[in-house]
DNA sequence: GGAAATGGTTTCATTATTTGAAACATATGT
DNA sequence: ACATATGTTTCAAATAATGAAACCATTTCC
């Protein structure tokens, strides 16, 4: 009786291997996943048929590689509609972005991390480079820790101990309490900060997405550089920020968002 | 011995599952689904279970009921960038729709179907997945036949008998030899046009994107109404659809773009 | 040219997971 | 309280997954 980490079976390998494909980024070959999976070599190799057959990897005969398959394209289609904030979100966030004419970004939390799930690009008429579905740091960023302020007991245990506290520059937090601590200045005051913390330069001003009973659904934030804005100009967009983080919510509860 | 259609194993029924959840469009309950699936009660509820644990859908404890998760949406951003033409086509989609000032659809086939990857609208810019991720039918659009036009054999039968026929308008293609015979013709014309077949007013001409080898990678199209432009004046614009469609090809050669 | 290595695929007896009918819970409505 | 609809758990039987090793096909090295 061992204990592979955590996992659902076949179906839990499966996935797990689609996902060691996908976050690679590039093709991979059969013996390079095989170096990195828990499989041995016939159990990998079916894996990847059962997910190619599927459609969820595709396969390039020529080079030997897979790489993340359309399928997945297609079904992530609904799941944005559906289970992402931006649909609701859409009209308020273009406001925003039109207002304060910088980087405006819409978030959620996925397993620990944060997931971009829109984006206003301020300048050129949008960085079509598919934001939406990158994943990026919760304990340094300003809408990760918007959200992570606002979750209860368990979730945010959770939350916090799937943080890698991985040192980006020196004003990065690096351990669980700083982390805590400033999660509950957050929670009190009402907005998050980037200060610096995961790039150089790149500041932030985010607000988390809370419903009526005070569960949250996400978070915005407006990103600039110091060389544009200081810390004390990107607070005076607080109001804007946070209205329009309860418009979204609102919205959300009318169209009966799923929490 | 019985033949459930075809799958593989577990994690085939598996994402049969998250597919029916997902292209329901809408939150469902297990009942619903229960009713639709070929699997026993128990079994199902646990393929729901472990989908669920591992993110691939969401459930909502409130309603109880099932929508597609926000972790496709993290797999999905990873296989557009690598599996799609969407970042090699980019500059040449914007180039052709600001030529044409109309709206410009970037498409590939994925079982059977056409899924739409990229897309120009003259007014408004995209959001990500709300037009990347699309489905479309392939016997009655523009970037569908021109894709099927040039799959070779096997591939193509293939392709042919994933059709539903349905009969959208009174122009539609409703049998094989119709169809067959159309894909002929785009075949040695080089470009395929819809003529209102999948909605009434509705036009395109499409260009398919061919390998210096004749491998079919996808579509492109452009796309009017008959308010505006009639189809002799759309086929004015075969020049610069094909050379589009030439570019994007030979960008991807160059990028190694996997067929 | 031949040997060895590399990379990918298949076999098959063993083992572990999945299965599903039925029993059990837990609401929701009458 | 009763009935009904819906969701969850049990457990022996059926099935699918496993993985060591053999196999096949290329490429690389001597």
């Amino acid at each position: 009786m061992n204990k592979p980490a955590s996992s659902d079976g076949t179906v839990g390998k499966a996935l797990e291997t689609l996902d060691m494909v996908a976050e690679l980024g590039r093709p991979v070959r059969f013996t390079e996943l095989l170096a990195m999976s828990p499989h041995p070599k016939a159990t990998l190799y079916r894996l990847l048929q059962t997910l190619t057959n599927q459609g969820m990897l595709a396969y390039d005969e020529a080079r030997q590689t897979y790489s993340p398959g359309l399928r997945l394209v297609r079904l992530a289609h609904f799941a944005w509609r559906q289970s992402s904030l931006a649909p609701i979100a859409r009209p308020h966030l273009d406001a925003l972005a039109a207002a304060v004419g910088e980087t405006v970004h819409l978030a959620q939390m996925d397993r620990g991390q944060v997931l971009y799930v829109d984006k206003r690009n301020a300048v050129d008429p949008i960085e079509m480079f598919s934001q939406a579905g990158k994943v990026g740091p919760g304990y340094c960023t300003g809408v990760g820790k918007a959200i992570m302020a606002h979750l209860e007991g368990e979730a945010r245990q959770n939350a916090i101990n799937q943080q890698a506290f991985f040192r980006h520059t020196n004003t990065t937090l690096t351990t669980t309490e700083a982390l805590e601590a400033e999660l509950d200045e957050i929670r009190s005051e009402g907005v998050a900060f980037d200060r610096e913390e995961h790039e150089p330069g790149i500041i932030c001003i985010a607000a988390p997405i809370l419903t009526e009973g005070g569960r949250v659904l996400g978070a915005l934030s407006v990103t600039t550089s110091t060389s544009r804005q200081s810390l004390e100009q990107l607070s005076d967009l607080r109001p804007k920020v946070q209205s329009t983080a309860i418009k979204i919510a609102e919205t959300a509860e009318v169209w009966q968002f799923p929490t």
